[in-house]
RNA sequence: GGUCCCGUAGCUCAGCUGGAUAGAGCAUCUCCCUUCUAAGGAGAGGGUCUUAGGUUCGAAUCCUAACGGGAUCACCA
């Protein structure tokens, strides 16, 4: 049992045989003493006074002295302002370093065989376009995650299911048919996931052309609007209109309305866009063209994704493709259907309706039979829980995605798996530039590879002229250069509430003072330098330090931040949160850079307080090793 | 319009299971390298915690409303 937990019951007994009465946890307030004042855990007496009867003085004295006499561990107390300041004996945290000292994996909590298992499902690509800044918030949250979950001893398994098929694959395989001219990522020499990126591009790019031209050749058949100049100016300004305070006029709403119609007939009449469809048909028909095609454009993207997630430093247990399960899909759905779960329109869609939840109804096969993105989920959720004994389903999936999650925890639900309802949706924020979304139309989105390449150049630049990794090959050099980017990169990403959206500012993610990932990593590598410099210096060091040394405060604060390490493991597990490690880990590395500041080790003449602040040296590099670990940043010996 | 999320220093973010004087970093201004890594440390200025009510001994934190920003409500994924 945690010493808090044992104050927090000693407080019960203590009201108990004071006050002779029972309180219970949310009473009984037991928390970490605020650092300027003297002692090392708090309790709060105010909820007490009712019970006692008594000043907040008073009932703190008569619970101080309880405690203090019937807790060993316990030295004295003090009361500031109502609140009971415990101080517990020096030894206490001496002998805890030295439990912690030799633990390797501390903080983190082993899986058993009976331990639950956790399948995480991350990244999630589409196989028309590159990985983006988006796609890296995603990919260093799942992985991240995954290594808590593992951390808080769950068994877990990571997991992909790649959206490599559906109507956008379909529209940069036409494009490069069109006007690809045969060209390959040999030929060209570019990665396989932008080559194909590309065509989406110019697929769009064309089709945008032919329903300008359709909208042209139509505009005179919608009264509202035919005189019209610029179609796209004003109905756009329309629907600015109608979401401002100012709404609008019946004649304005009428000359939307032709906007929207006329919009969608062009955009659903495009001879490209129903040339896709058709494409999409003849795959889902197993044409044999078509599948080749299709096959050899999805291998370019994975050779480019492998890169991608190489770089990131990402992996993943078992991946799925959409290809393989959103038959799987279609059959549930239409086995649903002869249940009645589900209904079927007259034009042979099938629908669910899920009006009774508070939801509406959702689309779950088009009326041509093919599969929409809900179908294929429903499939992939089928085959992973046939391939595994899943006690725990967690999707990593942005937040413009959290109804499509209710509808698809309902759908499950109603299709009798039991473990529907209990998915866990965890919705992360969207990641925006200083001047606003990103665009792929506008060419504001930042690419994945680039972004790492830029960051790991800017790492080596500015080593290079620090210097400090002077007597490191060429190759060990890079290794570092890639750490400190791929640190400062994750660091920035992952220390942001997952929940919330989140600026990236890329001059501020490349600068590696301050609360960043190379600032924890310095420290890191400032503590081997000690040991380097000891083992030089022929100095020998104990693993165990001496439990009667004296301490001061900042040693004693430093202490007692790694015991808390523990703790926070276990509440980013809970809360999902590797924010709460990386918040974590720059506490204890600044903690430990000012302690390092006035202290000194070597040469520190008195063997003890040496022996000790080497032993915390040691414990506060192991636990950021550990924290870092966490959020999958790698920490050097030298930077 | 319905539903959901967010609003803390000039900027980016912590703090939110109610608790003591609301914290970091960046940016601005001062200092500190002849002893273990200055990618560091110390200090200064900078706040009606969007607003208004409510609950409470106590509210940035919980509740309600307003204002501001975002997401979503497709035979897109």
């Amino acid at each position: 049992m945690s010493i808090e937990n044992q104050l927090r019951s000693r407080l019960i007994t203590a009201v108990k045989e004071l006050y002779n009465q029972d309180i219970n946890e949310k009473q009984a307030q037991v928390q970490i003493t605020r650092k300027d004042l003297k002692g090392d855990f708090t309790i709060v007496v105010f909820p007490l006074l009712k019970i006692s009867k008594k000043s907040p003085e008073d009932t703190g004295i008569e619970i101080g002295e309880y405690i203090k006499a019937n807790e060993e561990s316990v030295a004295a107390y003090n009361i500031v302002k109502g609140f009971l300041n415990i101080e517990l004996a020096a030894d206490y945290w001496l002998n805890l370093i030295n439990e912690i000292a030799l633990k390797d994996q501390f903080g983190y909590v082993e899986a058993k065989e009976d331990s639950p298992l956790m399948m995480i499902e991350y990244s999630s690509p589409n196989t028309n376009k590159p990985l983006h800044l988006g796609h890296i918030r995603n990919n260093l949250l799942g992985y991240s995650l995954s290594r808590i979950a593992t951390a808080n001893g769950n068994k877990v398994v990571k997991t992909n299911i790649v959206n490599d098929r559906g109507i956008h694959i379909c529209k940069s395989m036409l494009a490069w048919k069109k006007w690809g001219e045969g060209i390959t990522p040999e030929s060209s020499g570019k990665k396989g996931d932008h080559l194909v990126g590309d065509f989406y591009v110019k697929f769009d790019k064309e089709y945008k052309i032919e329903i300008a031209q359709i909208i042209a050749d139509k505009l005179s058949d919608y009264s509202a609007i035919k005189d019209t100049e610029d179609f796209g100016a004003l109905h756009k300004s329309l629907k600015a209109k109608k979401k401002s305070k100012e709404g609008l006029n019946e004649v304005e709403a009428a000359q939307l309305e032709a906007c929207d119609e006329l919009a969608k007939y062009a955009e659903n009449n495009a001879p490209l866009i129903l040339e896709a469809r058709e494409m999409l048909r003849k795959w889902e028909a197993k044409d044999e063209e078509v599948y080749a095609d299709w096959k050899m454009m999805n291998e370019w993207v994975y050779a480019g994704f492998d890169v991608s997630y190489k770089k990131l430093g990402v992996d993943f247990d078992k991946i799925y493709y959409e290809s393989d399960t959103y038959t799987v899909g279609r059959d549930m759905v239409l086995g649903g259907l002869e249940k009645g779960t589900f209904n079927k329109r007259e034009d042979g869609s099938v629908w669910v309706d899920l009006s009774d939840k508070g939801l509406d109804e959702k689309l779950l096969l088009r009326k041509d039979g093919t599969s929409v993105y809900m179908t294929q989920d429903i499939g992939t959720a089928k085959l992973r829980f046939d391939d595994y004994d899943i006690d725990k389903m967690v999707y990593v999936v942005g937040n413009e995605q959290d109804y499509h999650f209710k509808v698809l925890s309902l759908v499950l639900d109603k299709l009798g798996f039991n473990w529907g309802k209990d998915l866990q949706h965890f919705s992360y924020g969207m990641v925006e530039l200083p001047q606003g979304k990103m665009k792929s139309r506008e060419g504001t989105v930042v690419d994945a590879d680039d972004l790492v390449d830029a960051m790991v150049n800017t790492a080596r630049d500015m080593s290079k002229e620090l210097g400090k990794l002077d007597g490191y090959t060429d190759e060990e050099a890079e290794k570092v250069y890639k750490m400190i980017a791929l640190g400062a990169l994750k660091y920035f990403i992952l220390k942001v509430d997952p929940r919330k959206n989140m600026t990236f500012n890329p001059e501020e993610s490349i600068d590696f003072n301050g609360n960043t990932g190379p600032f924890i990593q310095y420290t890191h590598a400032r503590i081997q330098s000690i040991f380097r410099k000891a083992a030089d210096q022929g100095v020998t060091v104990d693993e165990q330090l001496n439990t009667s040394v004296a301490i001061d405060e900042k040693e004693n604060n430093l202490i007692k931040m790694i015991s808390n390490f523990p703790n926070i493991v276990a509440e980013a597990g809970k809360t999902y949160s590797p924010a709460v490690i990386a918040n974590y880990a720059y506490d204890l590395a600044k903690e430990y850079n000012q302690f390092y500041h006035d202290h000194y080790i070597l040469t520190e003449e008195d063997k003890d307080i040496m022996q000790m602040r080497f032993v915390l040296s040691k414990s506060v590099g192991k636990t950021i090793k550990n924290a870092m670990f966490l959020l999958g940043v790698d920490v050097p010996e030298k930077m």
